[in-house]
DNA sequence: GGCTATCTACCTACTAGTAGGATGCTTTCA
DNA sequence: TGAAAGCATCCTACTAGTAGGTAGATAGCC
């Protein structure tokens, strides 16, 4: 159907423009020049914008956690899993001109001109992804490869934390070199 | 002067709506209705919404470095030192209602959307805050209170990216509970 | 008189969103 | 089989509201 091909269209260049400028910055108008359909027929998928950006969120939280499971579900070292996650954010900002942010890292910094169904997407998007962080670092702790000091939770808290903040600094500063030596570094702190 | 104080008036507005809501979703006509002046009042002092953001970051940038400079400059330790710089950050966040971020690290995020002149600025004060991070790393290296790997400037280029993050992660998700529960995290790992 | 600070009133550009029509494919049914 | 009805998709044309920004008047002070 050309229709779902619209649908996807939309969602593609919509989520390219949010990683990029963010929610607020980002208009149907843009998304219609790039799409080349009337700002109209993105109002016949998405009525609001606030539905256009759920999906956006509900479609990346799918994507996201559905690699991180397949990464956890490997019989790999918990260090191959761990550099593997950390891999999945860093792909995102080479993908562009190094200048695409995680969506949901985007997201979280206008969080507070966002209505609740989306401000509770996003919370759920980070407390899931602590949870696995907390899992892999679990398997590590246990495997005897990683001998860090701390609670592995508050260890898990700190990695999506950084690496989200990682993200965006790498962005004004340093690109993806920096990012991939600030992970360096974290790997060599998870070791302990 | 009066003059002065509205001045200051639409700095201190403007900076708290830039915090919490970013530059791109801040208004005139939210700082005017704030302030209690006309929109064009505004021009009067700040031509173009760039020169607001300017000087907003200009102002920040000074009075930050210069509590940190303050931090570094006193005879304690590096532990006390690294303590003090997050509790900086700290501040922010618990200054509200737990709904304002790091301007920086606001104005990070819509890097994209700013031209060059602030985009510059956001670069030097990431450059300039590492540098400083790296100053009481290579003191606490040195005096033996710190044990961690790796490198103390690929260290610094974490930990700073890593606040930057706790603090946006934060505001969706724990708060200023979670943020200084990293904190703590960071120090054992920094500590080694 | 000139300067500072503020105002009213306006402009153009852009925002999200709506109403209703044109097109063309699919399904229904005599 | 072929016309009709229904539906999906995309369109033109519009709305009301808001954005940043400007022109020019007014008030009070040195």
């Amino acid at each position: 159907m050309n229709s779902i091909d619209t649908r996807t269209q939309i969602l593609d260049i919509a989520q390219d423009l949010v990683q990029r400028v963010g929610v607020n910055a980002m208009s149907y108008q843009d998304i219609s020049e790039a799409v080349g359909i009337r700002k109209a027929s993105i109002h016949y998928y998405f009525p609001s914008k606030d539905d256009l950006v759920a999906a956006l969120l509900d479609r990346y939280n799918d994507y996201f956690l559905r690699l991180v499971d397949g990464i956890i579900a490997q019989p790999d070292s918990a260090e191959v899993k761990l550099r593997r996650y950390c891999s999945l954010f860093e792909a995102t900002l080479s993908s562009g001109n190094g200048d695409k942010a995680c969506l949901y890292g985007m997201v979280g910094a206008e969080l507070v001109t966002l209505k609740h169904p989306l401000v509770e997407r996003v919370t759920t998007f980070y407390r899931d992804n602590e949870a696995r962080l907390g899992q892999i670092l679990n398997q590590g702790r246990e495997s005897g490869e990683f001998g860090f000091v701390g609670d592995p939770q508050a260890m898990a808290a700190l990695i999506f934390s950084l690496l989200e903040g990682g993200f965006l600094v790498a962005r004004a500063h340093g690109g993806a070199t920096q990012y991939r030596a600030i992970v360096e570094q974290l790997m060599q702190l998870v070791k302990g």
